[in-house]
Parts: structure tokens; sequence; C-alpha cells
DNA sequence: CCTTAGTTAGCACGATCGTTCGTTCTAAGT
DNA sequence: ACTTAGAACGAACGATCGTGCTAACTAAGG
């Protein structure tokens, strides 16, 4: 043993570099979160589980041990492929509807991208979170705590924007910011279940109009009507 | 060959014995249905493909080989689980909700028998069809299929029973029943992934809330008012 | 009773699983 | 320039995967 107890682990970015321990090369950064990105994608279809070495080695193009080099076990390339997803579903769902004015504007914004981020199939799989969530429940352990962690997350998210917008008056005071926190994760849910199923954008459109009528939106702006 | 061009297939329970044909013997279908019943529990834990030969023999207690001569290939097995617990499902779930009267109640009835299958634990994983379509939405083959059908069954009921209450005047003419229909359901799946992944039964409450608010039904039958 | 055919088990196969080891190459710190 | 250690490789491991093949057992129809 040459320095401290904990053999292999990694996850501390933010480290001054102290004591010339555990120092990552850039050329191996690079290959890991290639690694991490492709993982993600794969795991979207096969699943967190269903997510083998061999078949993520051949996609990235490089060899099981060398690519295994980079995570001490399945575990750890578990959770940090779940990471990576938060981090893509943190720029591509969350930032935008930061951006977006506190409010009811907000909770719309959050739809908005959550179906974009469908629409635009960043991964194959639909929404990388409703899987795993369904996947992980039933399997005790790091990832799906990391998994629920995630999604428990993103619930307290929609529920503190809905709770602003109802302090700004723009939903009636009468409303449970609780309920319609669930019943907009249900939206989102069903939304992906669809489109994950039918592959058919139709479904996003459904969608749309579903949260507008129930934020008690108009029909967008002008064209309302028809629909269905 | 012997007889017809087809080698194994099943799945005619309502053949009069015929020609001497494929006719199962009685100890053979109470295995296989044994079978069957612990490979739709394990595959709700498991998933539909992480559900092994292996794994599902040693489950029932019986030989790999043995068990397999009950389905030609785990393809087989895997749509042969997916029909029992469609069986199981429609016991449960469909049944019941049949049996209340015609309108808004029917409506709430089958939300109410959804929750109470969750409740009653039939399935260690929740809701099978939750999990297999966001499993199988992915992987294109009969076994998708047949989930699909499925799902769209079970959507085509609600969608049924929410227009018959709208003919019945117990709901707005104005609502269209698609969007409630895909609301409810997204209640459904929100409700099964909190279950799974909490293992509280306390979002069943909130969740039966949920339906009543949506449904416009007083809160329980009585006590209306307060609420939160 | 005897025959027939559906059960079931035992054994083994090629493939793939996660994992380990030893080695070579190369980026980076001195 | 020399040294150090991360990065990547090929090969191989024991285990398990789905899938066959064969033989023993047994329920059921004649």
């Amino acid at each position: 043993m040459t320095e401290t107890t904990e053999p292999k682990t990694r996850a501390q970015p933010a480290q001054p570099a102290q004591r010339t321990e555990r120092r990552p090369r850039a050329d191996g950064e690079r290959t890991r979160s290639a690694i991490l990105r492709a993982a993600a994608s794969l795991a979207t279809v096969d699943g967190l589980e269903g997510l083998s070495i061999g078949n993520l080695a051949a996609a990235i193009g490089m060899s099981k041990s060398g690519l295994y080099a980079h995570f001490g076990s399945k575990q750890e390339l578990q959770l940090a492929t779940v990471e990576e997803a938060g981090r893509i579903f943190a720029d591509e769902v969350v930032q935008p509807a930061l951006a977006a004015p506190a409010g009811l504007a907000q909770v719309a914004a959050l739809c908005e991208a959550f179906f974009e981020h469908l629409q635009r199939r960043t991964f194959p799989g639909g929404c990388f979170f409703a899987g795993a969530v369904l996947e992980m429940g039933t399997r005790p352990g790091p990832v799906k705590e990391a998994v629920a962690a995630f999604q428990a997350g993103f619930v307290d998210l929609i529920r503190g924007f809905v709770t602003t917008a109802i302090e700004q008056g723009e939903l009636s005071s009468s409303q449970d910011p609780v309920q319609l926190t669930f019943e907009l994760n249900g939206i989102i849910l069903a939304t992906d279940a669809s489109f994950v199923l039918n592959g058919s954008p139709a479904v996003l459109d459904l969608a749309r109009q579903v949260v507008r009528n129930r934020l008690g939106l108009g029909a967008d702006g002008h064209a309302a009507g028809s629909g269905q």
C-alpha cells in the first residue's frame, strides 16, 4: 500500500492536485466522457442492468479491459452513467426552465423542455430516468439510491415552480402544489411511455395541450380548436 | 412431419381435442401455470429481458431443460408471461371496474382497482405493464407488440369509461376524453413509479385524492371542503 | 394391460457475462 | 532526458446465458 485506504474512487473533480494522488490524464478523461455518453444512450435501450461491458466497449471501439479500467466494477460504471445522464438532463431540461421567468411560465417551460428533450431524441430510448426508476426501483443498492435522489430532486424542482406560481397568483391558491406536481409528473411519464412505445412525436402535441389546459393557459396563442 | 406446419405453438385452449393432436397433460398444465405465475412476478423485478431460464427454474424448483420444454424459446416464454400478466391484470383491475355502474363511478373504480392492485402487492415490482412498456418499447419484436397491444387496450378501456361519463353528463362535455384519459394514465404511471421506488403506500392516498379532484368528486363521499 | 406421447431431468454446447492479470505505450512531472 | 504512472490492450478465468439432445418416467386412451 502506498497511500490512502480507498483503492480507486474517482468522483472528486474539485481537488487541487493535493499530494500528487490520483491525477487523471487528459486523454483518459476524454475517453471516459465518451464512454459515459455512449453508456447513457445504450442504457435507455438495454437498461442499466442490461448494459454490458462488451457491448459498450464495442460501441465506442475499444477493448473491454481498457474500458473496464476506468471503473473498478460494473456498479461503478452504472453510478457514473447515472451521473452523466443527470448532467445531460440538467443541461437539456432543467437549464432551459431556469432561464424562464419564475412562476407559471417556468412550469410550462420545464414541461416544454422535457418534450423537446424527447423530440430531439437525445437518447434512443426516451427519458433515461423514467426507465431507470422502474428498472432499479426493485433493486436495492447505491444505483437505485442515485436514481431515486435525482427523481426526488426533479419532483422538488417542479413543486418549487408550482409553489411560486401559486404565490404569484397565477394559479388558484386552492390548488395543492403536491397534487399538481404529481399530475405534471404523471403527464411527463405518460408522454415518455407513449413516445417510447409508438415512436411517434404525435403524443407530444397531445401532451402539450394537456399541460396548457391543466395550467389554465390559452391554446398556445393563436390557433385554438380541433386538436386531439 | 406428422401434422401441421407449426411445430410447438400452444395458445389454443378452446380446442375440442380434435384429431388427437396436441393434448397437454393435466400435470403439465399445472406446472406451466406455476411457471408463468412465477415468471410474471420475477419479470417485475428483473425485467422481461433480465428474466432468465435458470433463475426461473430454480425459483419453482425444477430443471432448466424441464422448464424449457414448455416453451420452445425464451421469446415464447416472454410472450406467455405477458399473456399471464394480462390475465392477472384483467382479473384484479379490469374486472372490478366492469362490475361498477357505468359512468363516472366506473372511471373511479378502475383507478381504485389499480391502486389496490399495487397495495395488495400482487407483484413485487409493482405494475407489470408499466415496467414492460418502458423496457420493451425500444426492442422491436412480438413481445413489444404484445405489450403495446395490451397497453393500447387499457387506454381504450379508460377512454370508453370516460366517454360514457361525459355522455351521462357526469363530466363536462367540454372535456376531451382523449386528454382526460391521457391524464388518468399519467396518474397511474406516476403512482406506480413512486410506489416502486419508495415502497410506501403513502403515495396511494395522494393518488386517490388526485383522482377524486380531477374527476370532480367530493373528498370521498361525505366531508367536502378543506381537503387541502 | 399396453402403448403412446407429454413431462421432466441430465448433460453438454457455444456464446457472453463481469472480472483479473500482465504487458506495452505514452502523456506528464522532475 | 529520465522517470513515473495513467491508459489501453490481449488473453484468459469461472460463471451463467439460451439452447439443444437423449433418456427415464408417467399420465392417459385404446
